[in-house]
RNA sequence: GCCCCCAUCGUCUAGUGGCCUAGGACACCACCCUUUCAAGGUGGCGGCACGGGUUCGAAUCCCGUUGGGGGUGCCA
């Protein structure tokens, strides 16, 4: 309070502490925005730490995943805003060196009773954890010897920009551990030295850390200092409405990287989860970065839904330039060409369909699908497509027709379709409808881009070889 | 069990006591456009969990109920 009534000491300082424990959390990456977004309008800082204390989880190869990933959302570690990575494991000297403070001053104790012990014991008393059995046994470190935080009475208050005031009654906080019998810190010690060492002045993390909060609280003011600003934003969940986890949903940010999400849309949704920019949901990120506030962040938790994030990134897509969008797309189109080494790709020509595509396509990972069939030797045909196409009224003789009709007409996509229009006609049927077996002969497919725009790319020898190869139609010409 | 958080259309949200006959977006449905499929356009469906207060007036404030979630580790 005081401090907001002068002008602030130092520039407000933000982190990240995420554990190297898997691909990147999308949660993780909308908390990443969030801190991101503030920093940067506050002029402020945002730091990387790694917190790598878990041997026995952690793999050091997740390490740059965790700045790739980053990056690809637009924190770049090379931005002077950026502070980091540092990796809290190489820290742990300083960890320890806090605790004994806190043990020499009182405010910690050493406890020699293991689990089992704390269990058996919890259960004959009738209480539901560690009731401080060992606080005035006056212990010392010893091996096996757990150091553990002795929880002043009273109550805890937590100021939470986004929850408000939330206060918790010390004594249902248990004197939890902060240096294990092996000597080594624990997450709720290290973080806070970390955070009181980087002078972090804000705390933006989600939900789940909430309970963690007290007690972290009572840690920074223990170890002499003020807690910094809390703000605990609003948990991503799954259709069950349980917190969306490793285990049992598709969390990984790189995931939808590497499955055609455009980091803008993603980065667009990501915001919208918990916040709204306003009027306008698709924003760009600038403008997301000037107008986020945490008072203005929800407190629910919110769905990590895939068809809107889908729809997002079809608008994104659909905005990009034709030029952008044949860019964007390369790496996926070098996979297709991977995965089809007799295909005749044409870059010009999926250039020229490129337009068509871009309306069609959610994914850049899609676009290839949209016209491979042009490349490929032949098309591949689906049999309930085939079948359609044959159940069209005088389908032999539409097709035969239509090979006539090509075979003068003028090779252009206004030509044919003029053509094909007078032949359907003919036949009393609509255009639409007769085109089926044509479509079929080329694409394989009823469904599909633009037909005489491809065909006009393909050219008159392989639109009549592929329309006398259709499938059932050997009796016809 | 205990502690804590949350509660507006199916979903994400706008809304901070009268501008609400509750607005937008996604999804869904219909129609239009149309060479298929899309895209685009227009329209529709659909919500303040419930019960008490407070108030001239409550989606908005208070209490309770119910429901959902998170936490409860010598994980982070």
């Amino acid at each position: 309070m005081v401090r907001a009534m002068n002008a602030p000491l130092v520039t407000p300082r933000f982190r990240i502490a995420p554990s190297p424990t898997g691909y990147f959390h999308v949660g993780g990456a909308r908390t990443a925005l969030y801190n991101w977004a503030l920093a940067k309008r506050l002029g402020g800082t945002f730091v990387l730490r790694i917190e790598d204390t878990d041997a026995e989880r952690n793999r050091p190869e997740w390490n740059q995943g965790i700045i790739d990933a980053l990056a690809w959302i637009g924190i770049h570690a090379d931005d002077p805003t950026f502070e980091g990575p540092y990796f809290q494991s190489q820290y742990a000297e300083h960890h320890v060196a806090e605790a004994q403070r806190l043990f020499a001053n009182g405010a910690a104790y050493y406890c020699d009773m293991t689990s089992d012990q704390i269990q058996e014991r919890a259960k004959a008393e009738g209480v539901t954890g560690y009731a401080g059995w060992s606080r005035e046994l006056g212990l010392g470190p010893g091996p096996g010897r757990v150091l553990r935080f002795r929880v002043p009475e009273g109550s805890t208050v937590v100021n939470d920009l986004v929850r408000g005031e939330v206060t918790f009654d010390n004594a249902t906080i248990e004197d939890f551990v902060l240096l294990r019998g092996n000597g080594s810190p624990m997450f709720l010690l290290a973080n806070v030295v970390d955070d009181v060492t980087m002078r972090i002045s804000h705390v933006i993390r989600a939900e789940e850390h909430l309970p963690n909060t007290p007690k972290q609280q009572m840690l920074w003011e223990a170890l002499g200092h003020e807690p910094p600003v809390w703000a605990h934003v609003p948990l991503l969940v799954n259709e069950q409405r349980k917190k969306i986890s490793k285990r049992r949903d598709k969390v990984a940010l790189e995931s939808y990287r590497d499955e055609g999400y455009r980091a803008d849309a993603m980065v667009n949704y990501l915001m919208t989860l918990g916040w709204s920019p306003g009027d306008e949901e698709i924003q760009p990120w600038v403008a997301m970065q000037e107008a986020f506030a945490l008072e203005d962040v929800a407190k629910s938790p919110a769905f990590f839904d895939l068809k809107k994030l889908a729809a997002f990134n079809g608008t994104y897509i659909r905005a990009m330039s034709v030029d952008e969008f044949v860019a964007a797309t390369e790496p996926w189109c070098a996979q297709w060409r991977e995965a089809h080494p007799d295909a005749m790709w044409n870059a010009e020509q999926f250039a020229a369909m490129s337009p068509f595509i871009q309306q069609r396509a959610t994914t850049l990972a899609e676009a290839p699908g949209v016209v491979d069939f042009m490349f490929l030797p032949n098309p591949q045909f689906d049999e309930k497509d085939l079948s359609k196409a044959w159940a069209v009224e005088d389908a032999a003789a539409l097709v035969a027709e239509t090979i006539a009709a090509f075979e003068t007409c003028d090779w252009t996509d206004e030509a044919m379709k003029a053509a094909f229009d007078a032949i359907a006609e003919a036949h009393g049927l609509k255009p639409g409808k007769a085109q089926a077996p044509i479509r079929v002969a080329i694409t394989g497919r009823t469904v599909g881009p633009p037909l005489y725009e491809a065909m006009e790319l393909l050219g008159r020898d392989e639109v009549l070889r592929r329309l006398r190869a259709l499938p059932g139609s050997v009796h016809v010409a």
